[in-house]
DNA sequence: GCGTAAGTTATGTACATACATAATGAAGCA
DNA sequence: TGCTTCATTATGTATGTACATAACTTACGC
């Protein structure tokens, strides 16, 4: 039977579904497989290696293909910009930004920022509505020695996250998710309750290595939800 | 200059950095491409291929390579049992059955689940510890319709998670990260105040398209966070 | 002008072949 | 015994070729 790769690779997830090959397991080797589904070894070849990088099965040269039994269930993630998840939801965007200055970077800053102490930093504090009410408060820093124009960016008019987006749209990304309690400023800014849940998401940026920038991103917790869908 | 598929993909991506071809853009086609790194045609596939798969361009018959722009940060998420979580820690883990019983999806327990009302189910609450302390509180129901064997199962002894991740390894999964404000019974089991934030993570799975779980996962929110790193 | 058929084009996939590379074990030697 | 060397083996990658497929363009018939 003549097999392209998908129905090879379905074939043998189904397989693996069935437990044919237990976790721990080695799989046989795509020579074998080749000869079984008719078809030339890098058939067989392309359809484990997308298994391989769906974190399903391990590869390793002369050992085999080995299945994977413990691994946490994966998903893949998308985190977009304040804008479209607000477009996207239907509602009506706006924006403002609070406050912008310039720095240098104390201790605190510096660590984590993995910057060195007296980096200059751009330092922004904005507001992301939906329907007016408000959806997102963003408190960011820039390191202006691998963004220098952030140094004269008027971010009045265009939310940075999208400006740093424009300039640098391929870096690194590093992201933090967590639940907190919103402190008085905090609270006040999204016109919630103080001590009620937050949605937090960090998320620091790299550009060839070195740090870029780093936002905390807050949304009140009983308005936002993020949702990953993913055949495993 | 004789390439291999890495070696492409990295100059392409470094052109796509320095915006030599920016969103919206059509790459140059394969041939042409291939004919400037002196390689195959099949050794730019597979690396526009992977960039692809990067969610980076976008690939259309006939169209082209379109470099894609607005495009949200990607990240690839792993989540782990509560066991991995804890010993990953550096923790002690210890688990504790709260209570498990069989009962029959009512209305609401119907839509959420997506299963028809009446469907017999399998309800379950456990407590998860990290050195003693309370880590995670679980709420799951199992559907007996596509998991017969947990009617019987008794999950004193065995986490439900990890019992069902070693039946059925893999199946499809949404999941849905929330912060909330912690309702008093929650608060008693997690030891801690009412109102504080919860890290909710609620997990669907899904197997060849029936439901068969659906958990709720509350972790008290000054103790959890969800750290995601990923190059683009 | 309008709809359909045929042609064109870029990507998508399959295959045979060849060689590269990493890991393992066995043979050979001090 | 302990070490190096070499053969073995499964995966990893490159190439030329061939054909498939989707989508767009043009030509044709009416």
């Amino acid at each position: 039977m003549k097999t392209g790769y998908r129905e090879v690779k379905q074939a043998l997830l189904n397989r693996l579904r069935a437990g044919e090959w237990p976790p721990g397991a080695i799989m046989p080797g795509e020579v074998q497989l080749a000869e079984e589904f008719a078809c030339a070894r890098v058939t067989v070849n392309r359809a484990i290696r997308e298994l391989a990088d769906e974190g399903i099965v391990r590869r390793r040269r002369r050992r085999g293909t080995e299945v994977l039994g413990d691994r946490g269930r994966q998903a893949r993630l998308t985190l977009h910009q304040a804008r479209q998840q607000v477009v996207g939801r239907g509602q009506v965007y706006a924006y403002r930004c609070l406050s912008q200055r310039r720095l240098v970077a104390g201790a605190g800053l510096a660590q984590r920022l993995e910057i060195p102490t007296g980096s200059a930093l751009r330092a922004l504090r904005c507001l992301h509505l939906a329907d007016e009410q408000p959806f997102q408060l963003e408190t960011r820093w820039i390191c202006l020695k691998a963004v220098p124009e952030a140094a004269e960016q008027d971010f009045t008019a265009e939310p940075p996250g999208e400006w740093l987006m424009r300039l640098k749209p391929l870096s690194e990304a590093e992201h933090r998710i967590q639940a907190a309690a919103a402190r008085p400023p905090e609270a006040a800014r999204l016109q919630m309750a103080t001590g009620a849940p937050l949605f937090v998401l960090q998320r620091r940026t790299w550009w060839r290595g070195d740090p870029v920038t780093w936002a905390r991103l807050l949304h009140p917790g009983d308005a936002y939800e993020l949702v990953v869908r993913d055949g495993v």
